[in-house]
DNA sequence: CCCCCCATCTTGACAGTGAGCAGTTTACGG
DNA sequence: CCGTAAACTGCTCACTGTCAAGATGGGGGG
């Protein structure tokens, strides 16, 4: 992109019209239906009714498409986070807010959560999606320390309980998915056993 | 399988000996170096020097082939957690314990790891491959509260201590692999982020 | 002792995939 | 009105997983 200002609202008589979008949107669809290990951008393109090397021209390979979609799942999720209202609440409860708000994202979400840590499978490197990591943290952090705080460098020692929270909260929903834990449950996202698990997690109760 | 005794000492002057070990250790070198997504059974096959659907007769399909190296990578860490010795310990030394091993085993087989918790990519659901999954539990609850009880049922609130070093650990992991945690740490598995989150971690001090 | 059976492995073929390359259609700027 | 560059097409190539049918060899029944 850069430079092309039709895309928008041109509508569909146009060669496609804004090919980008519908690609993204169909390669969603395969994605959730056939899982990750099943996608196929041959189909993505049948399924937005354009040719096979049509993607070519706006995500280089699969691994473009795939990025392109990871992105958007991760800006999707710090909205998400971001638009939590937390105010007034004591940490604890925002911790708990944050938690739920994580696990449904990844439970309504499912075949996009495990292709936003999968990644590095694809030997992938974007700037925007590391960018986009990167922003999740720091909503995360943000809301557990009640937006008072700017978060200073990576490695600040005060960073320390968001990491805790963010590796609890995540290796649970991923454990879950994967029917490691709470197996006989049918839908082990909306236990209790998160929030009991959280309980036992020190978090500094900031104002 | 079943009845087949001979695939033991016979040694190699058969057709080809014991194919379906050599087929595992080949497999292994493939998904090391190429990772899970670039497997191919393929090219197992041709390591092993067989042709390329000699492992359709011992794994049914490449779901199968990789079934089974999951399964393999579970017992290994589970003899490795059960290996620890922990006597005389106390609980924080032993969690301590536990998840450096952890922490080992992910960095030391990286694409078995990453193998291990994708299998429902793969809708596969062999018995004995759950079997070892909930091995993998027990083996890290009875290290956390010293050999002493014996674990009740899965559901049991006891075990919620377990659960949230396993899902901490586990969520550490897999994030730090993935390049989103310590991103600017060449070897992020070995920083003292870990070891600083267990400590905000409350763990009963059993005996 | 021999021969047949069956597990094991090979060959060949089919459908489907990702990725390049040369050509064709279309909208826009001159 | 037309040239140009983007958008899109069909083609080819190498590769994959899976299946069906043919070779190969050892072990057990005759």
């Amino acid at each position: 992109m850069g430079g092309m200002g039709k895309e928008t609202a041109a509508g569909d008589h146009y060669h496609h019209g804004n090919l980008r979008a519908a690609l993204l949107d169909s390669a969603l669809v395969v994605l959730t239906e056939k899982g990750v290990a099943g996608f196929s951008m041959r189909e993505a393109a049948r399924r937005a009714g354009v040719s096979q090397s049509a993607p070519k021209h706006h995500f280089g390979d699969a691994r473009g498409l795939l990025g392109a979609l990871a992105t958007r799942a991760y800006r999707r999720l710090c909205d998400r986070l971001e638009g939590l209202d937390l105010a007034g609440l004591a940490a604890r409860e925002r911790v708990a807010r944050i938690a739920a708000e994580y696990v449904s994202f990844a439970g309504e979400n499912r075949a996009l959560f495990d292709l936003m840590w999968r990644m590095t499978q694809f030997d992938f490197t974007a700037p925007e999606l590391a960018e986009q990591k990167h922003r999740a943290l720091r909503a995360l952090d943000r809301g557990l320390r009640g937006e008072k705080a700017a978060p200073v460098h990576d490695t600040d020692p005060a960073l320390v309980p968001s990491y805790a929270v963010w590796a609890l909260v995540h290796g649970y929903t991923t454990l879950a998915l994967e029917g490691a834990i709470d197996s006989g449950n049918p839908d082990p996202l909306h236990g209790d056993l998160l929030p009991a698990m959280l309980t036992l997690l020190a978090v500094p109760d900031l104002p």
